[in-house]
DNA sequence: AATCATTTATAACATACGTTATTATAATAT
DNA sequence: ATATTATAATAACGTATGTTATAAATGATT
């Protein structure tokens, strides 16, 4: 009865995906879109709204994306926060674009940082759990600390102005902990 | 013999500043940056080649805005790094749009954070040489440690996720400096 | 007062943007 | 085969951008 689409919704976010990570969110344009998808403008519109709403679901799909990359993220430390910290450094060099979205930009409407990286299954609160656990008093202080510092890290890596390499960050990062957890006693 | 100018190089360059300032360097334009300037577009392009040549130029004024911030800021703890973080801090908080121009973004050609920062007349240098007077045995490690962490409140607070207040963040800041110190011996 | 050089304002150009109108295409129902 | 209908491509509209062309204004020199 009708026309079979040949662009699907699916088409044209892995676009807008694939944009945001390598050129960064604010290149995506109607044009550049639609030329990444390898059609015209219309299926877009035909799909979204307009191009806002396009925005706030491919935003949608970056934080799922990070939760699925930190779940995904394998353990190689047990010192509280340090495997959070490596992996939200190594997701900000890894994906730079993504991480400026999601971290350093204003696009996330209400949504806290915290928000975002604590995730729907609660990362953030399981590595304050993690630390009582490991006998730490003041876990929730101790997180900000190193939230405050693995967010830096991860800024200056965006800017070229941090490249440690992976054993080194965790080197760094056990330092801290240790270093704050010192002087909380 | 000639028409006197009316629109300064100044004007121009004050005008620019004001919006790098309050709306941040992007939302300048030729007809926007006229408007602020209370002219038409054609005193720009007399003198400016091009909008890359003002935003070059306004650079470099950010720039030196920041040196003098830091110049005039107030001594408030003798804490190594302790005032130069608390400046940086409240640098962003108080000038959130400069901030980013200068510390996280790509418009710095080449130079990096640390020659930002440091600037014409050593910032850094100097508090890493106060730092080895208050027996700091490695103060350029202890530097990069605390320079990453003030880097991630500055970066914090320009998205609203760091909000303490001068005090709260002067301990935050010794706290800090205190607990890298411990871990150094 | 008339001329001339320079500055400024007004218009215009080419380009890129979001979005919409129109046309062409293709798959199904008749 | 033809009509119907959703889909997609092409064009177009309105707006904003950087930049340039043209015209008006202004102050000194003659």
């Amino acid at each position: 009865m009708a026309r079979k689409e040949t662009i699907t919704k699916m088409d044209i976010l892995n676009a807008a995906f694939e944009m945001a990570s390598e050129e960064g969110f604010e290149h995506i344009t109607a044009r550049t879109l639609a030329a990444k998808a390898g059609c015209s403008t219309q299926p877009i519109f035909r799909v979204y709204k307009n191009m806002e709403e396009l925005g706030n679901e491919l935003f949608e799909q970056v934080v799922v994306y990070f939760e699925a990359y930190y779940a995904n993220f394998p353990r190689k430390n047990d010192t509280p926060f340090v495997n959070l910290g490596l992996a939200y450094i190594r997701f900000a060099q890894d994906n730079p674009k993504l991480f400026q979205l999601l971290f350093a930009s204003e696009k996330r409407h209400g949504s806290s940082l915290y928000d975002i990286l604590n995730g729907s299954n609660g990362a953030v609160v399981k590595e304050i759990n993690n630390a009582k656990f490991y006998g730490c008093t003041n876990p929730s202080a101790l997180f900000m600390k190193m939230w405050i510092f693995i967010h830096g890290a991860a800024c200056m890596s965006l800017t070229g102005d941090y490249d440690l390499k992976e054993d080194e960050t965790i080197t760094l990062l056990e330092e801290s902990y240790h270093a704050f957890m010192e002087t909380m006693r």
